[in-house]
DNA sequence: ATGTTATGACTACTTATGTAATCAAGGTGG
DNA sequence: CCACCTTGATTACATAAGTAGTCATAACAT
């Protein structure tokens, strides 16, 4: 259970959970807008995540089609506890706060964290 | 202003963000009971956040006395700022949720939050 | 059939990280 | 004064991460 995603991967995974399964070519074309890579480094990405296992293949022709072998929620939950609790000793409060600073709530993301809050009281 | 702090270079910067400045010695004894390395890889962590300017010295007769250089909040802010966005394109909402699941949150989390969301519905 | 191409496999190289040992210099105990 | 300890400096070494090149191969276009 003890998945280490690097940030570079974390790239790759996204395109995934936004959309799978896709061939090596198509993550590579989704990339191009947001990074500066060459296809080679997104290859090797994507194996070194198959050889975590992060992904899943499924051959398709000669090719192989990629699909995240955990959702994003599964990843995330664990890791915004972990960073939490590196940052600030696992106090949820100061985290939503350092996001609040500089606009980074927009008036939506109040409002959800509010319901959310609410639900949570109970 | 792009300070990278490793992991274990953070264990150590919480020492000293919690008090400073201190000598090496100080710091190892109080990240004795946390971790089990040895004084030698705390003063190697010592030496590269001093590099890479996360901490400044001061001399204190033949040993250095060591400080922070950049705040916990200064740190953190941009960090949970970016730890957002690439997990969860920035929004902070899903961010709360997944501290939520499994009693991330204490009631007094909960409460500070909402405080903190009423400030900023102003 | 055959040169071209896309793809996964393997290899490479640099910097970062985790973890620590050796070394030299300046004090400390006696 | 001298053996010894503390401290920073230098060096070490394995693994991870970032980034990319080479190779064999199978499919495709002609």
């Amino acid at each position: 259970m003890k998945l280490k995603i690097s940030q570079s991967e974390l790239d790759v995974m996204d395109v995934l959970w936004q959309e799978s399964p896709l061939g090596s070519a198509e993550v590579v074309s989704r990339l191009a807008s947001k990074k500066d890579w060459s296809a080679r480094t997104i290859k090797t990405l994507l194996s070194r995540l198959v050889e975590k296992q992060a992904l899943t293949t499924e051959p398709d022709g000669r090719r192989f089609l990629y699909s995240p072998a955990i959702s994003r929620e599964a990843y995330a939950g664990p890791a915004a506890r972990n960073f939490a609790a590196r940052l600030f000793g696992g106090r949820a409060a100061p985290l939503v706060a350092h996001l609040a600073e500089g606009d980074g709530l927009s008036d939506t993301d109040i409002a959800e964290i509010e319901a959310l809050l609410e639900k949570l009281k109970k």
